[in-house]
DNA sequence: CGGAGCTCCTGGGGGC
DNA sequence: TGCCCCCAGGAGCTCC
C-alpha cells in the first residue's frame, strides 16, 4: 500500500532515472488507468485514452515532485509549461523503469517510450485503483486536482499548530482523521496504525478531546514512522510496492502492530488485536492504546 | 458543509 | 482438486 515513504521512494527514483527525458510514444492498455484524464478542447474525439497519450507525446518531463501520495511531473517546454503527468498510485500501483525490451508484466496499463532510446516507464497496476492524467497546473506548478491536500508531516511547510486547532475542531475519530488527506497528507492504514501505537493512542479518541500534547506526540510518532520507513524505501508489506528498480522496501521488518494480530506487543508482550473499522483492518495493543470511553468511529 | 458510508478492482488464500 | 467468498484499502462521490 503506497503512502508516503513509498512514493517519495518512487519518486527519488523518477528524478533520477526518468527527470529531463522526453517522452516519444505512449501506449494505454487499459482505459481505467486514465479515467481521470479529462481531454481537452477541441482535441479530437472525446476519448480519454487518446487524448492522454497525444498530450504526453513529445512532453519533455522537467521535475518529479509529490504532495501526499500523488506524484506529478510538470511538462517543461514553454507551450506546455502548464501542464503535468499526474499519477496516483492507489493500492497496486507500480511505475517502473523498465528496458524497452522486457517482457510486458501482467497488469501493464500504460507503457511509454523515450526519445533517447532508454529505458520505459510502465504503469502496473494489478487492483486498478491507481491512475495517470495529464493535468493543468496552477500559478504555483501544482496541479489543480490535487490542490485540496494538506502538506504531510515531513513537510518544512507542515504547521504544528494549524494542525492541532483544525484536529480540534473536527468531531470525529482520530484514525478517520489522519487518513484525511486535507487534514495531513501522505498517511495511510498502515502509518495511521503504526504512528498510533507509538503515541498510545486508541484510533477511536476522539478528536474534540484531545490535548495539544497528545497531537504533539502523535506528530513525533507519525514522524519517526515515516521517517524509519523512507530510510528502509518503504514497506513491501504484501510484496505489491516496489521502486522504480523493481527492489523491495524493507520496513516491514519494523512493523510494530500492522500485521502482527495475535502476536505480542514489544513494548509490553499483550496480544496485538485487529479490529474491523472503516471498512479496513486496525491493529492496537489493547494494554497500550486502551480504547476511550467514549469512542468515536 | 462536515461527517460517514459506498464503490471501484483483482488475485491470493482459506474453507469446504 | 475446484470453487466460492473474503480480504487488502485510497479517495472521489453521494447523501444526510
Amino acid at each position: 500500500m503506497p503512502e508516503l515513504p513509498e512514493v517519495e521512494t518512487v519518486r527519488q527514483g523518477l528524478e533520477h532515472s526518468v527527470v529531463g527525458r522526453t517522452v516519444r510514444d505512449v501506449e494505454v492498455r487499459h482505459p481505467r488507468a486514465v479515467r481521470r484524464h479529462v481531454p481537452g478542447p477541441g482535441n479530437g474525439p472525446e476519448n480519454g485514452m487518446v487524448d492522454f497519450a497525444a498530450a504526453l507525446r513529445g512532453a519533455r518531463l522537467a521535475a518529479a515532485h509529490r504532495r501526499g501520495k500523488y506524484l506529478w511531473l510538470p511538462f517543461d517546454s514553454a507551450d506546455r509549461s502548464s501542464r503535468a503527468l499526474l499519477a496516483h498510485l492507489g493500492m497496486s500501483g507500480q511505475l517502473l523503469v523498465r528496458p524497452a525490451s522486457a517482457a510486458q508484466e501482467p497488469h501493464l496499463r500504460v507503457r511509454m517510450s523515450f526519445a533517447d532510446d532508454g529505458p520505459d516507464l510502465r504503469f502496473v497496476d494489478q487492483r486498478t485503483f491507481g491512475a495517470l492524467a495529464v493535468v493543468p497546473t496552477d500559478g504555483d506548478g501544482i496541479p489543480v486536482e490535487i490542490e485540496h491536500i494538506a502538506h504531510d508531516p515531513l513537510d518544512e511547510r507542515f504547521d504544528d499548530a494549524d494542525f492541532v486547532r483544525a484536529l480540534r475542531r473536527r468531531r470525529t475519530g482520530i484514525k478517520r482523521a489522519l487518513l484525511d488527506q486535507t487534514l495531513i497528507s501522505g498517511v495511510g492504514n498502515i502509518y495511521a496504525d503504526e504512528g498510533l501505537w507509538h503515541a498510545r493512542l486508541h484510533y477511536a479518541r476522539p478528536t474534540e478531546t484531545m490535548r495539544a500534547a497528545e497531537i504533539e506526540r502523535l506528530l513525533t510518532g507519525l514522524r519517526a514512522v515515516l521517517t524509519a520507513a523512507l530510510a528502509k524505501r518503504g514497506t513491501s508489506f504484501d510484496s505489491l510496492y516496489i521502486d522504480v528498480d523493481g527492489s523491495s522496501g524493507g520496513f516491514d521488518q519494523s512493523l510494530q502492530v500492522y500485521g502482527r494480530a495475535g502476536r505480542p506487543c514489544r513494548r509490553c508482550g499483550t496480544p496485538i488485536r485487529k479490529d474491523r473499522f472503516m471498512n479496513r483492518s486496525s491493529h492496537t495493543c489493547p494494554r497500550c492504546q486502551p480504547r476511550p470511553r467514549r469512542a468515536r468511529w
